[in-house]
DNA sequence: AAATATTTTTAGACAAGGGTAAAAATATTT
DNA sequence: AAATATTTTTACCCTTGTCTAAAAATATTT
């Protein structure tokens, strides 16, 4: 039996870790769940006991191979639901995450399968990311942040790295969705800011927007 | 804040007394809820400090307009789950109270508005309990058990008394569904059993059944 | 390499929710 | 009305997950 607050600590780590094979540091893991390092220790040290983590004091935490399949069993259910949110109950991607992050925590493998199915199986959730299947398995679209793409080629927006709710706001202002093409038409070394160009028009975006858009090839 | 735990007492104390009515004894709770006596007593100090619920020493306790719109709010989200898990998920109505008891305590106004919405504001749940609305009021519609009703009429399934899984598995096994047209047909005096016809049947059901059975004419 | 700074861990406390055992209040018998 | 039984409450303990403050370990400067 994993708790709810385990759950999120393997969430974190899974995150963090780069899959949870690296090694995350306490102070990490604290400031991504909004703990004291000190409650960050004490969490850890259960989840090595449980074998969900591999934890060497001082030296950081990495998940287990247990460990990492609960962790990415979450990922689904709340990619999921994010899904199911926006899909079925026509919420705004920006709204979604703090209900996702209660729905998430729901027990019933039933429940999530019967999901998936209503869903129809979908393979990437609102934000881009893609959805673990029943075995922890999934394909990452090969992407790359539009800082890293060459002035002049184009792709097709196909997630977010920053998923919050500012930055989704600034978006849906903006109007940039998912599977938007962009065209990378310009860079300013002066303030690094980028030109792109939509269906719809020509904009400049900052270093930091750029940062955040990933664009499939 | 109402946290889960007070939830579950509130929606106790609202069923075992007549919509918290009236006032409930520690002993009922305490089995309702499977726990001790001494703890319902702590729940129902920290209910009554938050103004939840009407308390005196060794008196029972009964629910304040607040903690009863608190529990109908919780019963309103709990069949909402229920409507949803059986009309749209495929579950059988017997699966699904077990993750409603879980579904019922997300917090979120908007996220059971728009279910409801998109179950088409159902007016009953599977089980043909009466859904409150946002403001929790609900009709029931107006029905007698089995054990009620004279001989030869006849009237439409519109809910169960007791919602175990034994129960709605043997009105599977059965055949009996909600909406079926029941008629009763015979009562026998000497093991209390009753004689009913359905569109596709006679059978005998007993007395135990028969209680939990209502009819809407 | 010593001194200082930062990170991590330990020790001890707290709130929520639940349990046991005994005391107090209320109910029921005789 | 006493005696007995039952229910409810109190007093105290436990676990989970969190916190603060201090100690220990590791990193970084000088």
């Amino acid at each position: 039996m994993v708790t709810l607050s385990e759950e999120n600590y393997l969430k974190a780590i899974y995150h963090l870790g780069n899959q949870g094979d690296d090694a995350v540091s306490t102070n990490a893991i604290a400031e991504q769940i909004d703990a004291k390092a000190s409650s960050v220790t004490d969490m850890i040290k259960k989840l090595a006991e449980k074998e969900l983590a591999n934890y060497i004091k001082y030296q950081g935490v990495s998940l287990t191979e247990t460990g990492r399949l609960t962790a990415r069993s979450v990922i689904r259910k709340h990619r999921l639901w994010e899904t199911f949110l926006v899909n079925k109950l026509n919420f705004s991607w920006h709204e979604v995450h703090d209900i996702a992050e209660q729905l998430e925590h729901i027990k019933s493998e039933k429940l999530i399968d019967k999901l998936d199915d209503f869903l129809e199986n979908p393979t990437h959730d609102p934000h881009g990311d893609p959805i673990p299947d029943k075995n922890g398995n999934y394909t990452k679209i090969k992407s790359k942040s539009i800082l890293d793409i060459e002035t002049g080629s184009q792709g097709v927006l196909s997630s977010v790295k920053d998923s919050s709710k500012a930055f989704l706001k600034y978006l849906n202002k903006n109007e940039l969705a998912l599977g938007d093409t962009i065209k990378v038409i310009d860079f300013e070394p002066f303030d690094d800011s980028f030109t792109i160009e939509t269906k719809s028009r020509t904009m400049t975006i900052s270093r930091e927007v750029a940062e955040n858009l990933y664009l499939s090839i």
